[in-house]
DNA sequence: CCAATTTGGTTTCTTTAAGCAACTCTATTT
DNA sequence: AAATAGAGTTGCTTAAAGAAACCAAATTGG
């Protein structure tokens, strides 16, 4: 695909996106958060090619989103487990799941993945971007602050 | 690249992924929400190839993540506004910048986008996941309550 | 008013990655 | 000992990404 690499874009969507950007990256993540772990699994639920798959678990390892456990008592039995890194992409997951659930809804009547508090047994609501004081705000409601060039001390002008 | 495509995959987060999922459509989205609307300027503003910025915009259009507004009095003057379906998306965007920032910190002393609410001047807060009563939720404070098959009713079991 | 430029593309070509299938190598199972 | 499973690797084919050139309508500028 010749893809342009964004390793030191100044945006850091761009980076994140170099990292989790590609089709199934984020969807290894996702499974991984639904608790497979084991490279043969990854393979099957997600129907991935085993070279891609093989290629992704590297790379999001190299950029510390998964860790590479072995779990055979003397090798060739691994496991690839979340990092703190990697359980961060939490919201973004739950964000685009939400998204997909209601503008892209199921083809058939499938349920659109009744996501629950463990503790509570309630369905998750809505993730959104929410001001200091916990209201919820639009793409409208923000700004960023008039970006000062990365060299620029402060000068009144 | 030969993808694989989602459109009827059962996880609503492989569709949005087949909708928003490359790295440039979601970068496009958030150049949209930063405010840019014409073609040449998505494309310097993203370096982007024209044939695939135009790919991109068609696609975004197609699945009514933007919408094409010709503005010239009459024709090749055009804009590529947000839709309903593509300002929903801020949260993700947001939650992915956030990821990038906590995470991918930039190359040099760039900084992190300073996101700040319009009405009262403050800063963002970390998107997360809660729960019914507006805690935070972790990966693991969540479960998926054990996946009826699509035609069954609440059998007792 | 005619030339140059801008905008929004399309076409062609090259490079590179995705997908598939076959193969390997070690461990475990039977 | 043979068969199977887990985790890859290699090679090939196809399709998409990227670059650059080209194009046509509309605008700008002298």
């Amino acid at each position: 695909m010749a893809r342009k690499r964004f390793d030191d874009s100044n945006c850091s969507v761009a980076r994140a996106l170099n990292q989790v950007g590609d089709w199934w990256s984020l969807l290894i993540v996702l499974q991984s958060m639904y608790g497979t772990r084991r490279f043969v699994d990854f393979q099957q639920e997600l129907g991935i090619a085993k070279n891609i798959l093989c290629n992704r678990l590297t790379r999001l390892v190299e950029n510390g989103v998964l860790k590479k456990v072995d779990v055979g008592e003397h090798g060739s039995r691994f496991e690839y487990r979340l990092t703190e890194k990697g359980r961060d992409l939490f919201p973004v997951v739950i964000a685009l799941r939400q998204w997909g659930d209601k503008w892209n809804p199921a083809p058939d009547d499938e349920a659109p993945l009744d996501l629950r508090d463990r503790a509570t047994g309630q369905p998750i609501p809505p993730v959104q971007v929410h001001n200091a004081i916990g209201e919820p705000l639009t793409v409208r409601d923000v700004f960023v602050p008039d970006t000062p060039p990365p060299g620029s001390k402060k000068d009144p002008a």
